[in-house]
DNA sequence: TCTGGGGTCCTAGGACCC
DNA sequence: TCTGGGGTCCTAGGACCC
């Protein structure tokens, strides 16, 4: 059997435990937009990523606190020692939510149920936080169970009773099925996860493309092979920044570019990757989102190789920005190799394209010139060198 | 419901090679 | 002079997840 271990509103339930006058009350945690709303908040409809202005309108008593990251990942690795005491097969998903392979462990640890049940516990009074647990004979019946048990609970489905659990389920449950996928089965009036099993592979592939349809009909009668797996790695890192309504002039998206970039690197030296493709991420006035992405020769941790080829997307890229306006920039690098390749951090080499390197000199001055929102959103607080999943 | 930041995986066309 | 099938890499976009 399998457990999917999910942490309840992880963020807010940090800030409950660390401030004895949240408890019971209806917390939210974001700058900006909620990244986590406490369940006292989430029965006033509040959901995230609402922005806060909207949140604060919906429950007008709650309190609002700044997120605090350093101790959201000291909380999220003390779990994750709960975890790996109770198996060693231990697959972190995001920072609050991992699955867990108990098969095996019954003689000496008894049924999965008894050890989901000591692992709430542990987590409860080793670490303060509510979790909740799904145990099922796939991962993906494990997620949605744990779904189904929130908050504070445990939820098994027992081997024999899973379809019948599974197809009264709205298909939205279906791991894979989002608001687009969700309406184009709407739009043929399948609404549940038994019609989904019912319509066939063949027309659920011509609705939904080879993948896809494949994919489905396999997690609608249960079918799902995956393994949990340990030392997953990373495939790419990378960084973003809204920019809000509202102008920026070249120099300032790319003095925020260079930030991005800084940050980017100083994590990839910090894991040991090295990446060769460099992806500029754009998104417009109208939400619209484009990329431009590069390839180099060889795989690089360093600022300066990075940000000269970020630039040169960036300026290749103007003719868009300028036609359309700029609410996000962003970057992130691929195609990271293996541990071996460590670098020794070259000094920063300056940047070769006129006014570039003036652009990096600046970057911590012209926070100061965006607004407060901003300089928050690209604090080390906010973002800590720390992986959220194993590097 | 007027939208943050960090990711993953899949598709598809074109270049290039054999 | 016109042509096949297969493979890999690159780039761009899209959908989805927490």
């Amino acid at each position: 059997m399998i457990l999917h271990a999910d942490l309840d509103s992880f963020y807010a339930s940090v800030e409950q435990r660390d401030d004895p006058a949240l408890r019971d009350r209806p917390v939210l945690v974001g700058g900006g937009v909620v990244l986590a709303a406490s369940y006292e908040a989430k029965a006033f409809g509040v959901r995230t990523p609402m922005s806060l202005s909207q949140a604060r309108m919906l429950c007008p008593r709650a309190v609002v606190v700044p997120p605090r990251m350093a101790a959201y990942s000291a909380a999220s690795k003390a779990v994750f020692e709960v975890f790996r005491d109770i198996t060693p097969v231990v697959e972190a998903i995001s920072i609050d939510e991992a699955f867990l392979a108990v098969a095996g462990l019954r003689r000496i640890s008894g049924t999965a149920e008894e050890i989901a049940r000591r692992l709430r516990a542990e987590v409860r009074s080793r670490v303060g936080l509510p979790i909740t647990v799904g145990v099922a004979r796939t991962k993906f019946l494990a997620k949605v169970a744990s779904g189904v048990g929130k908050p504070d609970g445990l939820l098994v489905v027992p081997p024999g009773a899973e379809l019948d659990f599974l197809h009264p389920l709205p298909v939205e449950k279906l791991w894979g099925v989002g608001p687009k996928t969700a309406a184009r089965l709407r739009e043929r009036q399948v609404h549940t996860v038994g019609h989904v099993a019912r319509i066939g592979e063949a027309a659920l592939i011509a609705m939904l493309g080879a993948h896809a349809g494949r994919h489905l009909h396999a997690l609608a009668h249960n079918r799902d092979p995956r393994r949990v797996t340990t030392g997953g790695r990373r495939g790419s890192i990378g960084a973003q920044c809204a920019l809000g309504r509202g102008q920026r002039s070249p120099d300032e998206v790319e003095a925020v570019l260079a930030a991005l970039v800084d940050r980017v690197t100083h994590r990839m030296r910090g894991a040991h990757r090295a990446g060769r493709t460099i992806t500029l991420r754009l998104r417009f006035d109208d939400f619209q989102r484009v990329t431009r992405s590069r390839s180099l020769l060889k795989a690089t941790m360093q600022t300066g190789m990075v940000l000269r080829t970020a630039v040169d997307l960036l300026r290749e890229a103007r003719p868009l920005i300028d036609r359309r306006g700029l609410t996000l920039v962003g970057v992130a690098v691929s195609n990271l190799d293996g541990e071996g390749a460590v670098q020794p951090e070259l000094p920063f080499e300056p940047p070769r394209q006129e006014g570039l390197d003036a652009a990096v000199d600046r970057v911590r001055d012209r926070f100061g010139a965006l607004s407060l929102r901003r300089a928050d959103m690209l604090g080390r607080e906010m973002h800590p060198s720390v992986p959220i999943l194993p590097d």
